[in-house]
DNA sequence: AAAACCTACGTTAGCGCTAACGTAAAATCT
DNA sequence: AGATTTTACGTTAGCGCTAACGTAGGTTTT
């Protein structure tokens, strides 16, 4: 039978406004202007009422703001994962923004499970955010909803589409897919491979590999081999889906196109262990152009995506929206292929090789 | 000169309590009940309530509920970056036990920068969560002193001290890094040098390597090369740091130990790329013991610390202090030695070729 | 010098909810 | 059957703060 213990600390009764009203000996409104910063208090008994506030410890009670002025400065972000690294830069692009908005961040993930998200936006609401960040465009029927409703700010970010509960921001998955496909078609290649996530892990790379598809499909081709084992998009994930690609695949796939750079990289030190050449015996594509290209000497084909300029912009577009500026909507970021050094175009080679 | 726009979407006005309890033809606190499943209400009326409420989209209002009930489901965490996977591996530990808690995370992350936790602590007082979680054990004097005044359950992670605001849970890193000095020295590696990030960028980082210097020194040796050029302790950062090392030091180092895991798989790379053999020609060590190590051919030498578990540790501490249990104050957790591939037995080989 | 206007305050009435304490009626006890 | 307890509600009084509206005194206007 557990005792009732008592607190380990006893827990202080935090100074409110009226404790510092009668300190300085003025009314509650006065103190309030002046921890809030508004005008009509005289210089002299503001210094006063300030010196007292601090020496009280006084703050003032954000949740008693928010309820009696009605307003709040809360945004609600949420996020499949932080084992991306996609994802930490979108919030670090979106974080200054927000600070200097006077807005505080509310970070959630939810591991790419669609209830989990659907039970944070019901706390969320709950604690009248001034904002919803929500990350990719698919949700729950009662998700959408609950916001539509709520008349809360809603923002989606990273996939973009043309028909956002409220606002959105992000790259076409699909076509990024299907530009980098014209481009290996492009260079020669026939005998794609696929490694990623498991199916349910990640929306938005199945979107991609469904451009990837149409692009080879349109020479007659498609992909070869899938891999999906992994839990996590991280180098270790691609290694394994390479491992497993090349054990159980006949032929040989001529390239092999990953979720991201990460698990490119992986791949690539896996096919090297086992002496195929990159790109020479087979191709290595990425996705995302994260900042490990920039020290490969051997630097991976990707697609280069804009994630902290579309985390900091995304934020300005929620700012604006929640100081009722009108705002652009929907907003569609350009994804660049990056012609790295683990593709080659295999006509010229096959010339120079007769 | 802006003009006055219209927001976009205008804003519905949510049902309240009051509502719903009008629509049903019961008093306001029968609905209170229902939605807090407490007793006191008749089944029949109880789902006739339900009914209602959902009907009307209605969602309590947390800022009401924490204002008038004194309490709250808010936990603020603080944590230096997102880039680094041990920050995430913490988190992701402590989810799970604040989410059956019914508490609310709010994260925000620092970037090892003393006054924007200040700023960020001061901010989540005012929302007077039920607990707040830092990491490591350096704070502003403010900070400290706000956190104790304010009497909310306070728990510093990642760090061990034996001084706590509160209550702690971490690793002792000046062991930690001693520890592999002594294993270090034991394999008969004389001439160490560090590849770490900016000096103000990981505290922490810093202990081990007191650590490090301490077993160097007993042996009559010392680091001989630093290198602290990144601002991330990422892959790249020790691939960067690396070069630095080998192209501005002479006589090469026998070992380079690193920051974390991923710089220490960095250096490799860069090792190899030169031609310089690892173990054989220098040994390469990181900390941390991170995921990558375990599908690396050759596995790093490293020091695995125990993050998901500290995670949801801390988490539960925290959870049993906001509920008036006693706890366990202070917890220094466990650092094993991983021997792995990239350093040897250098005595023994020396034996072996001669 | 009277009218009009500031400026620096204070007072009143909530924001949406819950703790605490009613109070009837029903259930249980003796 | 009357006394006692329990159950199912309702009523009252806030939680800590702010919007909106006073109201004095001083300042400017004509």
């Amino acid at each position: 039978m557990p005792v009732e213990a008592p607190p380990n600390r006893p827990a202080k009764i935090p100074a409110k406004i009226e404790d510092v009203a009668r300190a300085a000996g003025v009314s509650i409104m006065s103190v309030s202007r002046v921890m809030r910063g508004v005008e009509g208090v005289s210089p002299a008994k503001r210094t006063e009422i300030r010196r007292i506030a601090r020496k009280l410890g006084y703050t003032p009670s954000s949740v008693a703001g928010s309820l009696a002025a009605a307003n709040s400065t809360l945004i609600g972000i949420s996020i499949p994962t932080l084992f991306e690294a996609v994802f930490a830069e979108i919030l670090d692009g979106m974080r200054g923004i927000f600070n200097k908005a006077g807005l505080q961040a509310i970070v959630e993930t939810t591991d790419y499970v669609e209830s989990f998200e659907e039970k944070w936006v019901q706390r969320m609401i709950a604690w009248h955010p001034a904002g919803v960040i929500l990350s990719g465009v698919f949700h729950s029927k009662t998700t959408e909803e609950r916001l539509r409703n709520s008349g809360i700010p809603t923002l989606e970010i990273w996939d973009y589409t043309d028909t956002p509960i409220d606002m959105c921001i992000g790259v076409d998955h699909f076509s990024a897919g299907y530009e980098m496909g014209l481009h290996l078609v492009r260079l020669g290649y026939r005998h794609p491979a696929y490694v990623g996530v498991k199916l349910n892990k990640d929306p938005r790379a199945e979107d991609r590999v469904a451009g990837l598809s149409k692009a080879f499909a349109e020479v007659g081709s498609r992909i070869h081999a899938n891999s999906r084992l992994a839990d996590t998009a991280s180098f270790e994930g691609g290694m394994k889906g390479t491992i497993d690609i090349l054990n159980n695949t006949a032929p040989t796939p001529d390239v092999i196109c990953f979720l991201n750079d990460h698990m490119a990289f992986g791949g690539t030190m896996e096919c090297e262990r086992r002496g195929l050449s990159v790109p020479d015996d087979i191709g290595i594509v990425g996705f995302n152009g994260l900042n490990i290209n920039e020290v490969l000497s051997k630097r991976i084909t990707t697609s280069v995506t804009p994630r902290t300029l579309m985390g900091a912009t995304a934020a300005r577009m929620l700012v604006a929206r929640i100081y009722g500026a009108r705002t652009e909507e929907k907003i569609r970021m350009p994804v660049e292929i990056f012609d790295g050094d683990t593709t080659k175009d295999r006509m010229k080679t096959r010339d120079s090789n007769t």
